[in-house]
DNA sequence: GCCCAGGAGTGTG
DNA sequence: CACACTCATGGG
C-alpha cells in the first residue's frame, strides 16, 4: 500500500535521525524505514511530498503516520515564535524540517527507561532487542514494540539476560505497577500532573518523565535536560545548576513550546560535538 | 584500557 | 536545597 502526504516543513533525517525515536533506519536511497504500531512503514521525500509505503497497509496507516509526525503542529509558527530568541535563531534556521515526534505512550516510557545513562547507539540496540525478543513479527526482520501486557508476562530473569544492566529491573517493576487502563488515564492529565505520576514509577526521574511527557504524551511544554542539554545551556545561556533551576529558566524563556526549543538546542549541541570529533580524527 | 552515555536511587551535610 | 556515591554495561 502506497500513498502520499503533505506535511510541511519536514526533514526526515532531522526528525527521525537521532534521539527522539529509536527504531527508524535510514536507507541508502534516502528513505527511512521503521515500525509504527503493527505496520512496517517506509517514508521518502519526493520533493515537497512525503511518499509512504505501509505493509500490510490498511485504513489506519495514513493516520499512524500523521499522528507520528504530528502533522497538526504549526511548525512555522512555532519557529517564528522561538526564533525571536536571538540565541536560538541560528539553530532554528538550520533545523527547519525538524518536527517533534509522537510515540506510543508505553513505548516511550519503556524506551526512555532503557535510555538512562546509555548512548544512542546502545539505546537503539536495547530497544531493538526488546522488540526482537518479546514483540510480534510484522515483517521480515522487524517486530512490533511489545505491549505493556506482553512485557508484564516476561520473567524477570529473561529481561535481565538482555544486556540492559540495572534498567531491566525498572522495566520489570514498571510493567507490573501499570496496566494499559492506567496509561489511558495518564492521557487525561495536565503536564504537571502527568510528570508527578511518572516520577512515582521506579527508574523514572525528572529527565525520563520529561522525555515521556514530550514524546509519548505530546506535552510540548516539557523540556528534558540530559548531559548534552546541560552543557548547551551553560554555553548558550550561561545557565547552570539543578534540574529544577534549568527547567524553570526554560519554561520562562520558551513557554509552551519549550519541547521544540529543547530539540533545536539538543540537535545543535550534538552536531557540534560530531563535527569536532570528525575534524579531530581527520588530522 | 579508558571515558562516557538523552540518569535514577539513596544517603548525607 | 545541594552534593556524593553507587548502580550494570557497552559504544567509541
Amino acid at each position: 500500500m502506497k500513498f502520499n502526504l503533505r506535511i510541511s516543513p519536514l526533514d526526515l533525517g532531522q526528525t527521525l535521525g537521532c534521539g527522539q525515536a529509536f527504531r527508524w533506519r535510514p536507507q541508502s536511497d534516502g528513505a527511512w524505514v521503521g515500525p509504527l504500531g503493527n505496520q512496517l512503514i517506509r517514508l521518502k521525500m519526493k520533493g515537497q511530498v512525503l511518499e509512504v509505503e505501509a505493509v500490510p497497509g490498511g485504513s489506519g496507516a495514513r493516520q499512524l503516520v500523521l499522528n507520528h509526525l504530528r502533522a497538526d503542529d504549526d511548525v512555522r509558527d512555532i519557529q517564528r515564535s522561538l526564533g525571536r530568541d536571538p540565541v536560538l535563531a541560528p539553530g532554528v534556521s538550520q533545523l527547519k524540517g525538524l518536527r517533534i515526534v509522537k510515540i506510543d505512550e508505553w513505548e516511550a516510557l519503556a524506551s526512555f527507561i532503557l535510555a538512562t545513562y546509555a548512548n544512542i547507539p546502545r539505546i537503539m540496540k536495547m530497544v531493538e532487542t526488546l522488540a526482537t525478543k518479546f514483540g510480534e513479527p510484522i515483517a521480515e526482520g522487524i517486530n512490533s514494540f511489545p505491549t505493556l501486557d506482553m512485557i508484564s508476562e516476561v520473567r524477570k530473569s529473561a529481561l535481565e539476560s538482555c544486556g540492559f544492566g540495572y534498567r531491566a529491573k525498572y522495566l520489570h517493576e514498571v510493567s507490573h505497577k501499570l496496566d494499559s487502563e492506567q496509561i489511558g488515564e495518564l492521557r487525561t492529565l495536565s503536564y504537571s500532573e502527568l510528570r508527578r505520576k511518572l516520577i512515582e514509577l521506579p527508574g523514572v526521574g525528572e529527565k525520563v518523565a520529561d522525555c515521556v511527557s514530550l514524546f509519548g504524551f505530546g506535552k510540548l511544554e516539557a523540556f528534558p535536560i540530559d548531559v548534552w542539554m546541560e552543557r548547551a545551556m551553560a554555553r548558550l545561556y550561561g545557565q547552570k545548576g539543578s534540574y529544577a533551576r534549568l527547567r524553570e529558566f526554560a519554561q520562562g524563556r520558551f513557554g509552551r513550546y519549550a519541547g521544540y526549543a529543547q530539540e533545536y538546542i539538543y540537535h545543535n549541541e550534538r552536531v557540534r560535538a560530531r563535527n569536532g570529533v570528525c575534524a579531530f580524527t581527520k588530522n
